[in-house]
Order: C-alpha cells, then structure tokens, then sequence
DNA sequence: CCTACCGATCGGTAGG
DNA sequence: CCTACCGATCGGTAGG
C-alpha cells in the first residue's frame, strides 16, 4: 500500500495534510518534508501547489464514487431503490472512513473553502456523482418508497451531509468502521424510507446479495460479526467535546 | 442589526469570511478592507488575528447553544425526550441557517481543520455544549425511545453531524430555512427514535408548546404555513453539484 | 484609527 | 532531485 514513487508519496502525504489542516494551511515546506525531499523538489513532479490539490480532489471524489458504485453493482439488478441507495451509502462511507481514505476526505473537507478557479475542474466530477445519487432517489420515489413530506432534494442533502460529516468525527478509537457505517445506514435508512427493511441483508456478508465486487470490505469476518456488532455499542465512546 | 461599532464590524467580517474561505487563507487585509478600515486598524481593537478568530468560535458556540436551550426550555416540562432533542435539533438547525448565522457556521466550518492552540479555548464550551446534546440523548434511552441496535454516541454524532453539515450547502435559493429545517428534524427523528410521533406539534406554530422564547423563529407566518410548504418541495431545487 | 515599515515565510524558479 | 535564491505577501508594530 505504500507508495513507490515520489510522486505517489507527495499525493499521500499532502492528502492527509489537507485533510487535516486545510489547503492554504499546509504549506510546500510541509508537503516536502513530510515526503522526505527539499521543498523546490516538488515542483520536479508537479506545476504548482494548485495542481497537487486538483489531482488529490479528483483521486478522491472517484474514490467515493467508485466505492458506491461498486456496493450498487454488487446488488442483484431488481434489487429495491432503498437496498441500492443504502448500499450506495455504505460505499460512499467506505471511501471516506476505510485506512486509506485521505483523499475522500480531503477533498470533502477542502472543497468547500477553495475559490472558484480551484473548484471548477473538479465540480463537473461532483455533479456527475451528484446525479447518480438524484437517479436512485428519484427510484425511490416513484417506488413509492420515500416518507411523504420529504423533498427529495433535502433527504439527498441530508444523508450524504450526514455521512460526509464523519471525517470530522471518526478515528480508530471507534473500532472497525463497519459497526459504525452499518449504523449510520440503518440510522438514514429508516428516516428516509416508508417500506419496513426488508433486508437486514444488507448488513451482513451472509446476505444473499454477491459481495464478490467489494472484496476489501466484504472480509472474512462472518460469524464473529454478530456479536460484534454487541460489543461495539459500549466500545463506542465519544471522542473529547465534538460537537 | 448592523453593528455599530468598528469592533463589530470587524467581527462580522470576519465571521463571514472565515466561514466562506477558511481561517488561514483569510489575510488581516482581506478582513480590513470589508471592515473598511485599514490593515493596521485591526490591531487597535484586537490583539492579533487569532484573538479575533477565539472571539468568533466563542460566540459562534454560545448561538447554536443558547438557540438550541431557548428551544427546549420553550417546551412543557414533561416533553418526552424526543420533542426535547427534536426541538434541540431546530435550534441549532436556527442557530445555523438563519440570517446572521456567520458566527456559528464559521465556528463549525473552521474549527477543524485548526491547530490544537487555537481549538483549545473553545474546547470546554464545545465539551459542554456535547454534554446537554448527551442528557437529552441518555434520557430517550431509559424512555426505551432509541432504535434497538444503535448506539447512543453514534446517533449523536450522526444527527448533529448531518445539521453541522448544512451550511455547506442551505442557502437563499432554498427559500425558508424553517421549512428546510422542519424536514430534516423529521427526517433524523424517524431514523433515531422508535416511538410514534405523537407530536406533529413541532412542525406549526399553531402547536401547543409555547413558543415565545423564540422569538425570531416563529415568525407572523402562521397560517400560510401549510401552503408553503407543499409549494417548498417544488421550490427547493438542488444546488449545483453538491455532494 | 492611519502611515510607514519590519522580519518571516510563502509559492515558485534557475541552474545544476 | 538539490542548492540558492526571488518577489510578493503575510501577521504584526512603532509612532503618531
């Protein structure tokens, strides 16, 4: 998983120095040091500061996105629009929260503060995304499967605000990101949708759906999941004064 | 509501800029010049840049705290504990998203990505802010009102967490926050509590619970309220590619 | 509250 | 990939 190539070791490294202090917070020197070379080396594989930060938000919008569109694909093709959007979300969390997820979070936390001119290259990845989530609502919808009342707008929003929330909060103190991501889902799910779940499926790997395409997190962890899950409720404390 | 004075105005400013391009990319002279007042001025009225940023998180927490207490005190004693933590949700839902909401969501959006030395201060407020979320969450489960299979800390986390998360996307193109707002708190309630909500009290001002601790929220809209919401689903289009 | 200024650090470059 | 360096800009200060 470690990067060979100085240039794959900068976009890790400045990765989780955007993630964790923000673009214009971390500075080159920061960058190069971190990457065990001199500052101007940076500019050996890359143009510009700017374009450091370009590519880290496209790895990581087309991490999320893979990482969704994999659970979705991974379901049987009749599956119901509520199975497909939670697994969706279950992939989304994925990229986010999964050992290796700087870069998801990096540019979920970053792209809100960057001007314009720094957003623009990568709003046209965010949009495409953006409308394979509208798509599977809008399923839901005509599947009759959304509460009455909600917008469908505002349930979009809502959720994935919620899930693109966690990098602000998660961390290994929590345990295994899957008891959390499960519970995140069912948490959204039952608020979303009107049908009663017929498929606590979802939430382990003894489910019927074929997890073959998601093989990083469909592990070998089988029977031990159930009880798990038990314990993680108590192992589960609050991280200090988050809010 | 104009602030009068420069100290002021030098909040305000600042509070909106913070909030829209991040602390560290936010330069004296940026803040000066919608002050108008020059770069020097600053330092007449605060004692450096990061005293003005403790200032903005103090008051940016005290908002969403004391909107989310004037909410619950506004409630019979005898609520149950899930109108108390759904009347919670909407204050800080207000604290947020209402006009004048720069201070909290800068406080929210910045605080971070900031270094240990300048969260410290604001830690305790933030702790103690996360302790009244905690009661009211700790309560609801000795009422049995959470879903089985969550876990207390997860729930918290996730609620506020997707709140926390609408500054990044509510705004006026939205139209009402309140009618935002409502769905959201019915959205996360749904997915939270187990109990039937006896209460769709919380969503009118024609409710039984006495809202005149909120002043500004409830707002002489009482009883077009209805009509504008059926129209809010309409009306509430997506903004551009918003994850 | 302004003018004038300072040392430090920033992103970036030339030449090897 | 490093050394040595540059102009610009940063947060901050002295003196009025």
């Amino acid at each position: 998983m470690r990067a060979e190539f100085t240039r794959e070791v900068i976009l890790e490294v400045s990765a989780r120095l955007f993630r964790a202090h923000g673009y214009s917070a971390t500075t080159l020197r920061q960058i190069a040091k971190a990457a065990k070379i001199k500052a101007g080396s940076v500019y050996y594989h890359f143009k510009s500061k700017d374009d450091v930060l370009q590519e880290i938000l496209t790895i990581g919008v087309n991490d999320v996105r893979d990482s969704a569109l994999a659970r979705v694909d991974a379901l049987p093709p009749d599956a119901s629009p509520r199975r497909k959007i939670e697994a969706a979300m279950k992939g989304h969390l994925e990229g986010l929260l999964r050992h290796g997820g700087d870069f998801s979070s990096a540019s979920i936390r970053v792209y809100g503060h960057l001007p314009p001119h720094l957003k623009k290259r990568n709003q046209e990845m965010r949009k495409g995304y953006g409308e394979f989530w509208d798509e599977l609502f809008a399923a839901a919808e005509q599947a009759g499967e959304i509460r009455p009342g909600l917008s469908l707008g505002i349930v979009r929003l809502v959720a994935i605000g919620a899930i693109n929330w966690t990098p602000e909060w998660f961390d290994a103190t929590h345990g295994n990101y899957e008891d959390v991501s499960d519970q995140i889902v069912s948490m959204l799910g039952e608020g979303i949708f009107t049908s009663v779940s017929e498929d606590k499926a979802l939430e382990g790997p003894e489910s019927s759906a074929p997890e073959t395409a998601v093989p990083e997190s469909a592990a070998p962890e089988t029977a031990i999941r159930t009880e798990k899950k038990l314990r993680a409720r108590k192992r589960l404390a609050l991280p200090e004064s988050e809010l």
